[in-house]
DNA sequence: CGGTTGACGTA
DNA sequence: CGTACGTCAACCGG
């Protein structure tokens, strides 16, 4: 199709959007707090900002092809010729406001955009005809008014955007809107109004007549012409006082009557958007004071509407504004650049009280009042760099930036601490930081800490795309931005350092603070539309802000080891190792190093002659311990290959113990003798939280050996004991309610044992037949559900025949009809979308549903059968962990969440405090969310982890 | 040396 | 030919 050939959709030819620039600007000067918006000269700026965003936020949703401004012009008109106390309100606006109107229309000039005044009528009258062309000409007509005498233009084809309570929140006025609202239609509104009055225009209407018996009369006689003829029909004091006023009324409505057919000497066709003057915006803007952001968004707006091509365009409004920095050496230097350049701390645009429980509620997420955009717009942004090590944190440098000017602070003493301190407790609610974790561990090492901020850039990039994991902000700015960044040239990395590189270095470093601090800025007007397009804004706010907080606790906890005891593990694995390795060597005939899975293909499958079972996916034989395991069944023929193997799957197993024991070691921080791993809370796709350096999320627990590692997890200094406590089948849980299967729901509150109670449905046999092997074949089928298992997967792990699988999982389906059509659906859905979503609305995309090719699109369609359900269970976790930590806090125990494993919380008890943790955290955990089946947790004490297991 | 592969630990 | 992770050691190419 070629780019001139324009498409028409039915009889509709596009959008013409029409705005009463008064009155726009009117509303918005009266919704926003003028202290919040003015310059240091005390020029107001909150009608212009308000005009802007508003306009912006219209452009965005309504996606309009033509547009024009109408504004008053300053004098008579024929209107204040006939009533000479005519807006006599308006005309009396604050100086504040007038002011600001030349500054709206300086804006939509650098815009391009078409604002038209017509001496000696209003700019109701220039809409009216505006409107009325719109119409005509088969477009779609909006018109942007805060008005009311704009109602009379509504029809099918033109509908007018009102601004309600909140200024932000249009009503889409047409027709049937006008009639249920005054129950006349749009065209006797001006009927209605010459009875009832205007008070926004002053105007007088029939004394205690409002909207009410306006409409009564009118629909009663058809019109006010009739009204007035049958005015003496109208009895009591109503009546009365419309006969009084019955010449006021009249001039009433031949004020109101818009005019629809001026001469206004531009057709439909002048008024698409115009080319955007960049230059003379940013001049503007710069002059107006206004941020970054509010200039990027409003750009970009602009920008996507002038040109198909929105992507370049984009790329180019996404240039980051470098903060112009002030170096910082002591804390009155700080005072001094807060008082000039910080915005006063401003309450009322998010005015939670930070102690107050998150409101955590699916439904609620999307009602909050402030857009997060709104909110990020007033925002600054903090950004300290160094390294966030738990435990080990040291912060190289700081810096803050508001407004396009940066504070960089590269050493912290006392002064400036108890001042940096004092602002971060101020400021906090307007705070922009990228990883709130990390930043809290760089400041804590400096002795201060940050409440919980406004906004996080890099919890909000996840929660944009959770696949998408960057590895710098320069990464992000590229993903997010399309701002990209050469490489950083490493040149302090190789060869020596002279005087002239030192000085390099460290320009570079105040460079890449001040680059990312920028970047940040930028990243967090372009997230927070997208956070609100998708209505997650709650989700930032309530659930990953929140346990951000937690999940820095429990780092700078960590979990206390027995050092003793894990170096006495350790050596005896060793040795079990070495001994495995001894016997294997000997049978082998070689030293062949066990932990080379090239090395044992060659012995095995050559060497030895065994016949290999299944390959890698790169297409060499596996020699994982499933295949040994095979294998060694099958050589009790060939001693020398059965005690190889023999040995072999023992030294497996020892050698992973001892190196996992190894690595705890490595990872204890000789400071205080624990273990503070890092939480990753924007790495797992699904929502999940993972655990590095070490992972400790992965400490053995299956068999007996491994699990003899967690003995050497203990309570610390100061405590007594350690509590386990974690969900029982959270995933099923979600299943059977997301679901709705009666029979599963059933199956959960009857409180048997679940598995045998399912088996005994599947298998139409009474519980007490119930056989182990067929118990946990069930239990098998129902964890692989979440999984998207095949049967032939189902068949291998339960070592049966695929019919058998087959025929397992039709009885299953068949017992649980409702469990089968969810996961369907569950792909079908995300097939149509893109994208699966939550319990609380974290989405995950899946572009491989698309893709030719098969294996992929299998693979995609079972992670999207999964995210959901592993994804809510996160999101409940989550939820409880939150909980859980707030209600410790409050009833003033000591005891404290230290680690999480996706279902399983374990908390470090303080003495005496065991019986009143564990009931806290259980109910945490319990009521985390409400559901058609019950949480089960299950909880367990002891003097270490082991014993703590239930 | 950095990146990949195979193996294996957890939920 | 079951989802989601992290870590190790060996190996390969530069």
């Amino acid at each position: 199709m070629s780019a001139n050939t324009a498409t028409v959709e039915g009889t509709s030819r596009g959008t013409l959007l029409v705005v009463d620039g008064h009155s726009l600007a009117f509303r918005a000067f009266f919704a926003l707090p003028v202290e919040n918006f003015s310059t240091s000269s005390g020029q107001a700026t909150n009608a212009v900002w308000g005009f802007a965003t508003m306009l912006a936020q219209v452009i965005d949703t309504e996606h309009p092809d033509h547009l024009a401004v109408a504004f008053d012009v300053k004098g008579g008109t024929f209107r204040s010729a006939m009533l000479p106390q005519y807006k006599g309100t308006r005309e009396a606006a604050p100086e504040d406001l007038l002011s600001q109107l030349p500054l709206i229309q300086r804006m939509l000039s650098a815009l391009g955009v078409t604002y038209i005044e017509q001496p000696g009528y209003e700019g109701d009258d220039v809409i009216g005809t505006l409107a009325t062309m719109g119409d005509k000409a088969g477009y779609r007509t909006l018109v942007l008014s805060g008005d009311r005498d704009a109602f009379q233009l509504i029809n099918d084809n033109i509908t007018v955007l009102y601004p309600g309570h909140h200024f932000k929140d249009l009503k889409h006025m047409t027709p049937e809107a006008v009639v249920e609202k005054y129950h006349v239609t749009p065209e006797q509104y001006p009927d209605l109004a010459a009875l009832r009055g205007e008070t926004a225009d002053n105007i007088p209407g029939v004394p205690g007549v409002g909207d009410g018996f306006a409409a009564k009369w009118i629909n009663q006689y058809g019109g006010l012409d009739q009204i007035i003829e049958h005015a003496d029909e109208i009895t009591g004091k109503k009546g009365e006082a419309l006969r009084e006023n019955i010449e006021q009324v009249k001039l009433n409505r031949s004020v109101n009557a818009l005019v629809r057919d001026l001469e206004l000497g531009v057709a439909l066709d002048d008024l698409t958007f115009g080319t955007v003057d960049a230059a003379q915006l940013n001049t503007l803007f710069s002059t107006l004071e206004f941020g970054v952001r509010t200039r990027n968004r409003v750009l970009k707006t602009f920008n996507a509407s002038q040109s198909a091509a929105g992507a370049t365009v984009q790329a180019e409004s996404n240039r980051l504004v470098m903060p112009e920095v002030t170096a910082i050496t002591h804390g009155d230097d700080l005072r001094t650049w807060v008082d000039k350049n910080m915005p006063p701390a401003d309450e009322h645009l998010h005015g939670d009280d930070e102690d107050a429980n998150p409101a955590i509620d699916a439904g609620s997420f999307s009602e909050s009042t402030a857009t997060c955009v709104d909110a990020v717009n007033h925002s600054w942004v903090l950004q300290a760099e160094g390294d966030a090590k738990p435990g080990n944190a040291v912060m190289t440098s700081l810096m803050l930036m508001v407004n396009g000017q940066g504070a960089q602070i590269e050493h912290i003493d006392d002064s400036i601490a108890s001042e940096l301190q004092r602002v971060l407790d101020e400021y906090h609610r307007s705070m922009v930081v990228h990883g709130y974790k990390e930043q809290q561990h760089l400041l804590e090492s400096a002795g201060m800490a940050l409440p919980t901020p406004l906004f996080d850039t890099k919890l909000a990039g996840y929660l944009v795309h959770p696949d998408f994991h960057a590895e710098s902000l320069e990464q992000a700015a590229g993903h997010f931005l399309d701002l990209h960044f050469e490489e950083q040239g490493s040149a302090a990395t190789q060869g020596t350092l002279d005087l002239d590189d030192m000085e390099e270095s460290s320009n570079t470093h105040v460079d890449e603070l001040q680059r990312h601090t920028a970047i940040i800025d930028t990243l967090a007007s372009v997230l927070a539309d997208l956070l609100d397009q998708r209505a997650q804004f709650g989700l930032l706010k309530s659930i990953e802000l929140p346990v951000s907080k937690v999940l820095y606790d429990m780092e700078h906890a960590g979990a206390q080891v027995d050092m003793m005891r894990l170096n006495g593990m350790r050596d005896q694995f060793a040795a079990d190792a070495r001994q495995a390795q001894e016997i294997a060597w000997e049978s082998a005939g070689e030293r062949v190093n066990l932990q080379s899975p090239k090395q044992l293909r060659k012995i095995l499958f050559e060497d030895m002659g065994l016949k290999p079972t299944r390959k890698t996916k790169s297409g060499s034989y596996t020699t994982n311990a499933a295949a040994l395991q095979t294998l060694y069944e099958h050589s009790i023929d060939n001693e020398r290959a059965n005690q190889f193997l023999g040995a072999l799957l023992r030294h497996r197993e020892t050698n992973k113990l001892k190196q996992i024991v190894q690595t705890l070691i490595d990872a204890v921080n000789p400071r205080d003798g624990r273990i503070h791993t890092t939480f990753e809370q924007t790495v797992a796709a699904t929502g999940r939280l993972s655990s590095v350096d070490p992972n400790l999320q992965n400490i053995p627990n299956r068999n007996a050996a491994g699990r003899e590692i967690r003995s050497a997890f203990v309570p610390g200094e100061g405590y007594e004991s350690l509590l386990s406590s974690d969900y029982s089948q959270v995933e099923l849980r979600i299943m059977a309610d997301l679901s709705g299967d009666e029979a599963l729901i059933e199956a959960f509150r009857s409180g048997r044992d679940f598995h045998k109670y399912v088996a005994s449905l599947v298998y139409g046999i009474p519980v007490e037949e119930i056989t182990s092997d067929q118990r946990s074949h069930v239990k098998a089928m129902s964890y692989g559900l979440a999984y998207g298992l095949s049967t032939y997967g189902l068949s291998q792990q339960l070592k049966i025949a695929p019919k058998e699988a087959e025929s397992l999982r039709n009885q299953y389906f068949a017992t649980f009809g409702k469990v089968h059509e969810y996961l369907e659906s569950l792909v079908s859905t995300a097939r149509e979308k893109g994208y699966t979503e939550t319990i609380y609305g974290r989405r995950r995309y899946f572009p491989g549903l698309k893709s030719p090719n098969r294996a992929v699109r299998d693979a995609a369609e079972r992670a999207a059968l999964n995210a959901p359900i592993q994804g809510s269970a996160a999101d409940i976790m989550k939820i409880a962990m939150i909980r859980a930590a707030e209600s410790l806090r409050e009833a003033r125990l000591k005891s404290r969440i230290i680690l999480q494993i996706h279902d399983e919380l374990v908390v470090e008890i303080a003495p005496g405090e065991a019986e009143q943790a564990t009931t806290l955290v259980r109910d945490a955990m319990e009521h985390a969310v409400t559901m058609a089946v019950p949480l089960d947790v299950s909880t367990g004490i002891g003097s270490d982890w082991q014993l703590a297991a239930h």
